[in-house]
DNA sequence: TTATAATATTCCTTGACAGGAATATTCCTA
DNA sequence: TAGGAATATTCCTGTCAAGGAATATTATAA
């Protein structure tokens, strides 16, 4: 699993950008307009998310489109699946661990 | 979807702490040496971690046992759905933002 | 080809965070 | 209850990322 696909959503403004390219691609503008935020920011922000490959871009005329790419989100849908497999087991039990546990009996 | 988590994630010395949890609950020293992290690195990690709701404790003896929390992955796998739902559809399709542009009949 | 719209980049400042070292705290054990 | 093991916290420093403002770039359209 990549770390920079979790440094890229985590902040707020590019995880937003996220969430409405998620209904539709867009050009930066519309995004910057929907999101109010300025246009500076919007391109820095979407720089961030294009290297992290959470978006590609497009252009179109005069604009740039922006759009999400599947892989990381496949990507983390796959990590995740480690972490489907033990959800009401090990997880939450620290039996195993206390098993392991040698030089000490007892436990209170 | 709470970007603490995202966070929380994006540093590769706590994903690596948090991918080590999974396989089973275990106290800072134990931690810290298979991570080859100082005590007190490791210490400020699981604090954040902890803060995120990524992780509690359970003292046992004078040591404290981490372990991983279910919720923020059950979370993150609930957020993945809305874009599961959408791969290989909107996701990486045009269609759908040119169709709505007004004003502009043809593009090239 | 010049003006203009759309977007990207640069420069600057500020704040947040990670790491190291040292110290404080907590809780057992003898 | 004193000593020690395990862990947490504080202080300090350096780095890096985000935001604002201004400027540069690119591509279209007249």
């Amino acid at each position: 699993m990549n770390t920079q696909t979790f440094s890229a959503l985590a902040e707020p403004n590019r995880f937003n950008i996220v969430e409405l390219l998620l209904s539709e691609p867009l050009p930066v503008g519309d995004i910057a307009e929907k999101l109010k935020l300025n246009q500076s920011q919007t391109s820095k922000h979407l720089r961030v998310l294009s290297e992290a490959g959470l978006v590609e871009v497009q252009p179109i005329a005069n604009r740039r489109i922006y759009k999400l790419k599947p892989e990381p989100f496949q990507e983390l849908d796959a990590w995740l699946d480690s972490y489907r497999r033990i959800w009401g087991a090990r997880m939450d039990r620290l039996d195993d661990y206390l098993n392991v546990i040698q030089g000490k009996k007892t436990l209170n």
